[in-house]
DNA sequence: GCCGTACTTAGCCAGTAAGTTAATTAACCG
DNA sequence: CGGTTAATTAACTTACTGGCTAAGTACGGC
């Protein structure tokens, strides 16, 4: 798995990770406080925080004995462009929809008139 | 790792994975078709179809002894979804390196008079 | 009906991942 | 210095992943 994109998605590939980012969207906080909300040991955020910061999701700095994180949206938008690559295959569809609609409007013109 | 989303990150967390992924892109193709690029077992490739497949990257029908893959577009599109909640974070920055850009063009337009 | 082609299943192994508890490091505070 | 808080590291367990080979299933053609 020593690809960037791969350990991209497999920090994303977890529920408490991606619920981490979420937290960190809204602005830095520290490892208890994104510990706080799980079930679980704060070892076990520890490890998630380290996967998320070497696959380049978050950062972490230094401020006394806390290390407050930061979300790294630079990573999120790799993301972003490989799904880029697909987006036509979904949005042609929706392209499609959207003619159809369109088509529907003009047909109630028509019927107006 | 129960949820839709994990298993689908799970899934493109994988080079190869996203290799056939992108072959899809470009139409149908059987098993040995998707398996010929790799240096790999073709039971190796099966297994990673049935994870794609578990995931709903891919759909398989059948004919005769052929089993062809077709991606399944709506999946990626989830994945998009939830990058969506994310846009923001990297496209404000883009907006103001574009506001940036605009004030050096103002700039020159200044400078020129 | 039997052979070849296409693919999957079974069983194995090595490496990795996610969690635990206990111990350790690091920094501040009195 | 000694204690408290913040967080990491160590050591270990358990479960899953990704690869292999070998065997099995499914289908079409002679």
């Amino acid at each position: 798995m020593t690809d960037t994109l791969s350990e991209t998605f497999a920090a994303l590939a977890d529920p408490t990770r991606r619920a981490i980012l979420a937290r960190l969207a809204k602005g830095e906080a520290t490892v208890n406080e994104l510990a706080e909300p799980f079930d679980m040991s704060l070892p076990a955020v520890s490890k998630h925080l380290k996967v998320l910061e070497n696959a380049k999701l978050i950062s972490r700095s230094r401020t006394a004995q806390w290390r407050p994180c930061r979300l790294e949206a630079d990573t999120l938008k790799t993301v972003d462009g490989w799904l880029g690559g697909y987006r036509s295959l979904w949005e042609h569809r929706l392209d499609r929809l959207e003619d159809y609609l369109a088509t529907l409007k003009t047909e109630e013109k028509e019927e107006q008139r």
